[in-house]
DNA sequence: TGCTTATATAAGCGTTTGGTTATATACTAT
DNA sequence: ATAGTATATAACCAAACGCTTATATAAGCA
C-alpha cells in the first residue's frame, strides 16, 4: 500500500518526457550514463540528474561495471507493473536500441 | 498508442497529493466541486483548479446538475485502467464518503 | 428584477522544476 | 603519481506549479 503523498513523488518522477524515454529505454536493456547521453541526445549532467529523480524513488537501480555505472530498472518496485503497462503505450526504443548496437556503438566491458 | 509528451501530460495531472485524492474519491462516485471542497477541506479555488487540471487531460468530464457541476472519471480514458491499477494501491476514500452520508452532508439533486 | 449559491478565472507570490555551465569525485591505465 | 574518461553535484536562471485573495460568471429563487 503507497501513501498518496508517496505516489506523487513516484509520478512526479517518472512524469516528465525524458524520463519516460529514459524508462523506456530500460524495459529493454540496461545501460550507462553516456549511452544514454547518447540515445537521447541530451547533455551529460542533465541525464544524471534525471537518473537521480529516478533513482531517488527507487523505480530504477545502478550497478558499476569497471568505469560505467550501468541503470536499470528496478523489477522488485510496487509500481514495477504499472510502469510496464505504461511503455507498453508507448512508441518503443527498440528500433534505436538496434541502430545503436548496429553502429558498434554499445559500451564494451568485461 | 500515447506520445511521450502526453504521457507526461496526464502524469503531471494525475501525480499531485490532491488530484490524486479527488481520482480515489471519483473511483467511488462522482461528486459536486463544493463536495470536493468538504471531503478534502481545502478552498473552492483551489480545488477547482485542481480539477482544471485534470479535465484538461480528459481524465474526468464534468456535467451540470442544476446549480452544481458534477465530476467523474472518465471510463473511456486510455488510461483509465491504469488510473484505477493505481489508486487501488491507495487508501480507499469509502470511509471519508461513508460519514460524509451519514452526516447528510451529500448535496440533494433530483 | 435583484439576491444567493455554485463554480471558474485572474493576479500575485513563494517554491519546484529542468536546463545550463562549472567543478568535484571515482575509476582506469600508463 | 598523472592523465584521461565517466559520472555526480553545485550554482544559476527562466518557466511551471499550487496556493491565496479578489473578482467574474452562471443558475435558482424570492
Amino acid at each position: 500500500m503507497l501513501t498518496y503523498s508517496n505516489a506523487e513523488q513516484i509520478l512526479k518522477a517518472i512524469g516528465e518526457e525524458t524520463r519516460l524515454k529514459i524508462i523506456s529505454y530500460l524495459t529493454i536493456d540496461s545501460f550507462c550514463v553516456c549511452e544514454l547521453v547518447e540515445l537521447l541526445q541530451m547533455s551529460q549532467p542533465s541525464i544524471s540528474q534525471h537518473l537521480r529523480r529516478l533513482r531517488q524513488v527507487e523505480i530504477i537501480l545502478e550497478e558499476r561495471r569497471g568505469k560505467w555505472i550501468f541503470y536499470s530498472l528496478n523489477k522488485e518496485h510496487e509500481l514495477y507493473t504499472l510502469v510496464l503497462h505504461l511503455t507498453s503505450m508507448l512508441p518503443s526504443k527498440n528500433e534505436n536500441i538496434q541502430s545503436f548496437v548496429v553502429e558498434g556503438r554499445r559500451v564494451l566491458c568485461d
